[in-house]
DNA sequence: GATGAATGAGGGTTCATTCAT
DNA sequence: GATGAATGAACCCTCATTCAT
């Protein structure tokens, strides 16, 4: 053990690559890409500075390369859930909603919208990116689904599932997002399951053909 | 002589503070926060760097200052809009959809939350401050009129108004924000009356109580 | 006096760009362009280095503006003063070489070429450019005047003017930019006018057309 | 696999440090001694950046060690040439100045004054070293012979030998080491044994005793 | 009131050098 | 012997802020 002390560093070529990823998008997340320095993540992965260019040329660079590497398992597998599962498009909407917002879904997407959403005057490629591979395919896909809950006659035909897919897609992205604020904003707390199934609950109710019952329609301009 | 010289300043020296705080609601939304300096402001107003540390003591004042100097206009009146009006609360919530997102609204709510957005790493506070008296102010406020029409028999009882509200507002924001990025990102672009009217039919849909019908029934699980 | 004591600085507009450019000129012959530090240049000035960035976009323009500020009166009027000479090319040549390399010559044309010689690796294209303005312009004014000598029947036709004035005026180049040496490395001493005349007087008779004289064939191969 | 693994070091270790040296002292004299980095001089010699490390211990023995070991066969031979020549004076110096200059002479000369012209403010030492060395000693010896052939009568009493000497190797050293920009700087351009014999030539008409002939007298001031 | 010259702390990046493996 | 991971000093440049004019 004393023999470790003297060593001034440890060597750890393979792993060190995935732990800068790692502590830049911790500190990135926390502090915002700006706001953190080369330094701070170095930090916070147990190096210096100078190791951290050791594997990326830039800052930039080292974000771009923590996006890309968590990219796949953040936003993989939402379209694969949908294509083996069956049912009625509302039991699917539901599966998919909760995939992409649930407890089980991976950590990391939310990290990264969080990260991505910050960036937009920094790295405007960057942040485009993530808009046409998060949000907007997010949103795409739900809209098929209602699109295909229309055609199957489960969903009112009159309902513009563009615009339900994208706002009830952003809404649950920036609710998620100023989570951690709740530290500070304690009214921006809510559960996260609750935050998802009563939206989906909505979003259902919204979209079956229904009957409005007399009671309501008598409120109906 | 002495005559071209008081021409340097054109305008009466009380109009200034006004034209800084408007250019740099502008620059602020353009650029960024934390990518605009204060000769960006100053250019923008016609000025120089000077004259805006005349009047603002620091850059994060210059910015406080301006969303304290559009709050108002910005987030005063939808409460009093519904003070006065009656009639069923679905046609209310209509009306505040549209005052608060309608191209009717102040034009300036949407460019302080377009700032503010991206200042949550910068300045903590004043996105708090932001976030408690913009965004959840309104989805309180949807909330409690979601809450009425519960009471009074026209939406359904067992709707979460809390999520409800908070998906649509935060939805319709962040849609709202992302609209000058269509130019580069143009599937984020959708027509905004078609957005706030798409979105409040949902809303409505989803809140009434209704008899789902047969064919509906037909995919429930 | 306790009064301008307590001035941080002083405000110099008009002359400072003027004293960075020659504290520039002077550090960077010293020093070097590469190992001189903006603060080194700053300090030279007396001020800091924010201060040569407001007049000065980076290291390199603060070195080609210096270069720009001091070309003219350095290389400016030697074509002038031949113009408005007579006489024998002989005596014209003598006249060049002073104006070019002598005490009376704008002594920043020897600071300049130093610098610029140093450069070849960092500034390439000023460094070039130099060369083509300085060297290059040097000897193609020479070899027109041996050439004109040759054409009058002043000097011999069979000699090569273009090698003659390249290796004279290189020479001289070399000799004068190693004089500052001089402190470290004795033996590069020289008095400057001896150089130059003697350089000159050397040239001339090995121009002029000769009877080589008896004694002297004798050791011809 | 053991037999792999030791094709690793395909080379004689002894002849690593040689190889080196010759890397260095390319790369170095194509990019300059400070734009050069030590992973450079591995990379052109096909090792690694510690291997370098391993025989030299910094950049500056690096240099050092190459410019020593090329120093002998750069410089050595020119004295003894001349030793063991005869004839007249005229002949020697239009010996040395080929074995000097010429393509047959170690092409290595110049490519240790184009790089050791470029450390003159790195590594002062080395620089004067070479001044002393190189040049210095150059126009030493050509005019020691200048004075010898002052002394049996074959050139003119009156000659500044030690100028002439200095300006003749200094102007041909300067022209051998632009040739290489001559790629970019086209007017540099000039065949060598051109530039060496036409600058002989025209030395030792300026040296010899001549009679100057009538025509050219006709424009002597 | 207004200008813009000057300051100085801060942070990204480079690279010679060290040293565990 | 050789590798290349890690260090850390150095330096360029930015920009909020101050203040002489």
């Amino acid at each position: 053990m004393a023999a470790t002390k003297t060593l001034r560093w440890e060597r750890r070529p393979d792993s060190r690559p995935q732990e800068l990823l790692d502590a830049a998008l911790a500190v990135f997340a926390q502090r915002g890409y700006r706001n953190t320095r080369i330094d701070d993540v170095a930090e916070a992965a147990g190096v210096t500075k100078g190791a951290v260019y050791h594997y990326f040329a830039t800052k930039e660079e080292l974000l771009l390369r923590a996006i890309e590497h968590y990219h796949d398992r953040a936003f993989g597998e939402i379209g694969d859930v949908l294509r083996d599962a069956g049912g009625p498009v509302s039991a699917r909407i539901r599966l998919m909603m909760r995939k992409a917002f649930g407890a089980t879904s991976p950590s990391g997407r939310m990290t990264l919208a969080l990260i991505l959403q910050g960036v937009r005057h920094d790295l405007p490629e960057a942040h485009q990116q993530w808009l046409r591979g998060g949000p907007i395919k997010g949103w795409k896909l739900l809209a098929s689904l209602i699109e295909e809950g229309k055609s199957v006659g489960e969903f009112r035909t009159d309902v513009d599932s563009e615009v339900a897919a994208r706002v009830v897609i952003t809404g649950l992205i920036t609710q998620m997002i100023w989570q951690p604020l709740a530290l500070d904003v304690p009214e921006l707390l809510v559960d996260e399951d609750r935050l998802i199934d009563s939206t989906v609950e909505l979003l259902l109710h919204g979209l079956w053909p229904t009957v409005v019952i007399a009671a309501a329609e008598t409120f109906e301009i």
